[in-house]
DNA sequence: ACGATGACGTTAT
DNA sequence: TATAACGCCATCG
């Protein structure tokens, strides 16, 4: 099949904007539905390379441990990005973490 | 082209 | 269960 292969970037931003409201993705997850399940670094990379006007909503994606990687806050609107996803209705717990095995986004259905 | 960096993940202690 | 060290891939200077 003829791939279009773009760039990992391109990939990165086109799956995470495919992350339905109500749903979380981690950078492993999103990596592996890439083809590369080592790629979890590449894939926080490509978001720490969005602009501030993205429309992807990179704050829906979180590390395997279901919370914000401490290392956006201070270079991002981490602290943001928690609010944001409460925002949506998901629930943290008292450790900041989601219920990963209740929000966790199955990826694109295989159309 | 090479070396260092980074929003991660897994395994071991 | 929490903390520590190593390995992984792609990008930047």
């Amino acid at each position: 099949m003829t791939r279009p292969a773009p760039d990992f970037y391109a990939r990165v931003y086109a799956l995470v904007s495919q992350i339905p409201p109500g749903k979380v993705a981690t950078y492993g997850q999103i990596a592996h539905l890439l083809g590369q399940p080592r790629a979890a670094r590449a894939v926080g990379y490509a978001l720490g390379r969005l602009p501030s006007d993205t429309a992807v909503p990179w704050h829906r994606v979180v590390n395997h441990q279901g919370g914000v990687s401490p290392r956006a806050i201070g270079t991002l609107p981490g602290d943001h990005q928690r609010a944001r996803l409460e925002q949506e209705g998901h629930r943290l717990d008292a450790a900041g973490r989601l219920n990963l095995g209740r929000l966790r986004w199955e990826g694109p259905v295989a159309d």
